[in-house]
DNA sequence: TAGATAAGTAATCATTCGATTACAACACTG
DNA sequence: CAGTGTTGTAATCGAATGATTACTTATCTA
C-alpha cells in the first residue's frame, strides 16, 4: 500500500527523464495540434501526459520552448518518413510514395496540425523562424534529394497544405452528412481517406 | 493598456455605430490574422481600432463572436471578389482571373490569414462550423458558378492554401536573404509577388 | 545502508484578459 | 432648451494561466 495523499491512481513508478520527455512531447503535439499554440495551456498538456503542470514547465523552461520542441520533433518525424519512403524500392513512382507517406502522418492527429499552426504564426520571432526553416527544409529535400523541379515541389507542398487544412477543418466530420464535404475529401485525398475516419473523432475542442 | 494620459486625444466626434463596427472589424481582421484567435486580445483589437476595450467587447458580445464576425466578413469579401472577377469579360482564362483576384486579397494582410486561422480550428464547435461552411461555399462556387470539375476546384484550393501558408510564414521576409525562399516564392506566386513585398513588413508579432 | 541525486508534486503567486458596471457627453427630437 | 437614446470610456472584477518555490520520495551508488 503506502499510497498516501488525496489523489488516487498513484503509479509510484518512476521513469527516465528521456522517456518522460518524449511522452510529454507526444501529448503536447496532440493538444497543440488541436487548439493551436496560444489556445493550449500547459495544464492541458500536463493532463494529457499524465504529469503535473509544473513538471511540464520545468522540463521545457517555457511554454514557447515546449512548442518549439514540438515543431522540431514534428519536422524530424516528417523528414524521417520521407527519407524512408524515398529509400524504398517500389514500382510506385516516388512522388506517389511520398504522398502516401505524408498521408500516413495525417493519422498522427496533432503532428501535421501542430506544424500548420506554426506555419501561420510567422510573425512570432521564434516560432516564425523555426517554421520557415522547417518549411524550406522540406522544400529543399523535395528538390535536392527527390529531384523535383521547383514547380513540382511547390505543387507537392500545395497539396500537402490542402490536406492539412482539410484535417484542421475536421472536414471528415461532415463526410457522412454533407455530399460536398464527401466529394471534396474523396477528390483531395483519394487514398488514405479511411485512415482519417473512425479514430479521427472524439474530443470536442 | 491602450491609451495614455487621462483625458488625452479627445476626438470629440461621434460615429455612426455601423461605421464604427466596420472599422473595428477591419482592425480585428488585421490582428487576428497576425496572431490567431487565442493569441489575440480584445485590447489589441481595441487599440488597433482606436477605441476602448470594453467597447469592442460590448459591440460584439464576446471575443468569439467578434472572431466569427471577422470570418464571415472575410468570406463575404472573398466571394465578392471572386464573383466580380468571374463576371469580368477578359481574354484571360477564368481560372487565371480568379487566381489573380485571390492574390490581390493577399495584400489585405489579415483577411486570408484570419480565414486560415479559422480553418485550423475545426475542433472548436462554433469556429469549426463557420470555417467548414465557408470553405465548402468557396468549393461550391468554383464548381457550380465557375464550372470547375471537383479535381480542378480541389487543385485551385490547394494552391490557395499554399499561398496562405507562405504569407502566414512571412516567407517574403526572407526573399532577399534566402535564395530558397526566393525561388519558392517566385515559383508559387509568379505574378503578384510585388504586392506582398514592401507594405508587407512592420509589426513584430 | 547512508546519502546523494534525480523524478515528481502540492501550493501558491503575479499577470493577463475577457467581461461587467457605472458613468460621461454628444446629438437628435419635440 | 428639456429630455432621451446612443456613443463611448474609466474603473474594476474574477477567473485562468504560466511560472516559481518548497517539499516529497524513488532510485542509484559508494
Amino acid at each position: 500500500m503506502s499510497s498516501m495523499s488525496t489523489t488516487a491512481a498513484v503509479p509510484t513508478t518512476r521513469m527516465a527523464s528521456d522517456e518522460r520527455r518524449a511522452l510529454v512531447l507526444e501529448a503536447a503535439t496532440g493538444v497543440f495540434g488541436q487548439r493551436g499554440y496560444a489556445g493550449t495551456t500547459t495544464d492541458q498538456v500536463a493532463t494529457a501526459a499524465g504529469v503535473s503542470q509544473p513538471y511540464v514547465v520545468r522540463m521545457f523552461g517555457t511554454k514557447e520552448k515546449l512548442f518549439l520542441a514540438v515543431l522540431h520533433r514534428a519536422l524530424d518525424v516528417l523528414m524521417a518518413a520521407f527519407r524512408r519512403s524515398l529509400a524504398e524500392k517500389s514500382a510506385i513512382p516516388v512522388h506517389d510514395r511520398l504522398g502516401l507517406a505524408y498521408a500516413d502522418l495525417l493519422t498522427d492527429r496533432g503532428l501535421l496540425l501542430s506544424l500548420m499552426h506554426g506555419f501561420v504564426l510567422g510573425s512570432d520571432p521564434e516560432i516564425g523562424k523555426t517554421a520557415r526553416e522547417g518549411f524550406l527544409e522540406v522544400y529543399n529535400f523535395l528538390k535536392v534529394d527527390v529531384g523535383m523541379t521547383p514547380a513540382e515541389a511547390s505543387d507537392f507542398l500545395a497539396h500537402g497544405m490542402m490536406l492539412n487544412t482539410l484535417v484542421g477543418l475536421r472536414m471528415t466530420d461532415d463526410y457522412d452528412t454533407n455530399p460536398d464535404a464527401r466529394e471534396l475529401l474523396e477528390t483531395a485525398m483519394p487514398t488514405k481517406l479511411g485512415l482519417l475516419r473512425g479514430p479521427t473523432n472524439s474530443e470536442g475542442a
